[in-house]
DNA sequence: TGGTACATGTAACATGTTACATGATTAG
DNA sequence: CTAATCATGTAACATGTTACATGTACCA
């Protein structure tokens, strides 16, 4: 066995299948939804590392569903390598924010175009923001008083958090590049 | 000619290329510093990038100076495909936050174990905003009046702004996250 | 003269994306 | 029946990372 560290895509598959067996199809549909807005996942790749870490005997396929949904299974030496996994210190965030890197050469595009990107963005950001807020408004009323899920409540209010400031940030941003 | 499209990052490249020729090792430290906090950039892909556009005739190395140095220096071709890429709008952003992963799992994982991430992150942060507030009073202390780098100083405030948001968020996360 | 910072690059690999192919199931 | 959606997967490629190799120039 090679044994190679997990990446964390693959280990964030191995967190899911905690909740019980799951095909590639509905994991992934999970983690667009759980973990979607600060991590971003597609679907070559869920098969891709379901495919890698079964052979690597980290989860087992059971019997075809119906529709050919192949459903797996966490072993017991998947579940160990996601606590070893989760154990391990996170590396530090990475942001890669293309309107930034436009508006550094600011200076060479014409400024009502620049002011189109902003304004698109910012209605992207004031969309998201109001879906996240809703989102946690179900959160809450579900589970009224309980602890509910903590976790995924904190990193929702990091998602709500970041989109006020990015929001905040268009609104400070100098005349000339939101009104061209 | 191919013709596909610049990436983000060769673009950036070129960008940059616009007030001079220059070497992959100056080009690369001026990614880190100009574009670091939002985008990042290997040494490597540096490299990479160079050799590529340079087959594609969007910039032709000079003379090599002292040392080796290979001081690059763009085309017109060079300048078309910038001009070209910069008019496009700008993708969504990418964020990806493994401490945001972990945290997601947190049920799995010993508390205290968790907040020491939590901290050891605060501290980064913590760090971040300073020398982010440290560049910006640099930046307007050096220009008083004028708007010198309006662009620059924008993108360093999306900076200001997510790092103060990011702090506030570990300062409002539930005590068992943050103390164990 | 020896260590440190400068400078360029290659190789191997990991990760991520896009496009496509194929077929099953379900709803209308 | 038929269109939409569900579901799995492959191929090709783009991008990003790590490790390493090589050598130069500067400074103490």
């Amino acid at each position: 066995m090679p044994e190679r560290a997990l990446n964390a895509t693959a280990a964030s598959l191995l967190g899911f299948l905690h909740s019980g067996p799951s095909s590639g199809w509905d994991l992934l549909a999970t983690a667009r939804e759980v973990i979607g807005p600060f991590w971003s996942i597609t679907q070559s790749q869920v098969y891709r590392e379901l495919a890698a870490m079964e052979r690597a005997g980290l989860i087992t396929a059971q019997q075809s569903g119906r529709r050919d949904r192949r459903p797996y299974e966490l072993t017991s030496a998947g579940q160990a390598a996601f606590t070893v996994w989760l154990a391990q210190e996170p590396a530090p965030e990475q942001i890669r924010f293309p309107l930034l890197l436009t508006m550094s050469f600011g200076a060479h595009l014409p400024p009502e175009t620049l002011a189109a990107f902003v304004e698109s963005h910012r209605h992207t950001h004031a969309q998201r923001l109001a879906e996240y807020e809703r989102t946690r408004e179900a959160m809450t009323e579900a589970v009224p008083a309980g602890m509910g899920d903590a976790y995924g409540l904190a990193t929702l209010d990091f998602g709500i958090r970041y989109e006020r400031a990015v929001l905040e940030w268009f609104e400070h941003l100098p005349a000339r590049m939101t009104r061209g």
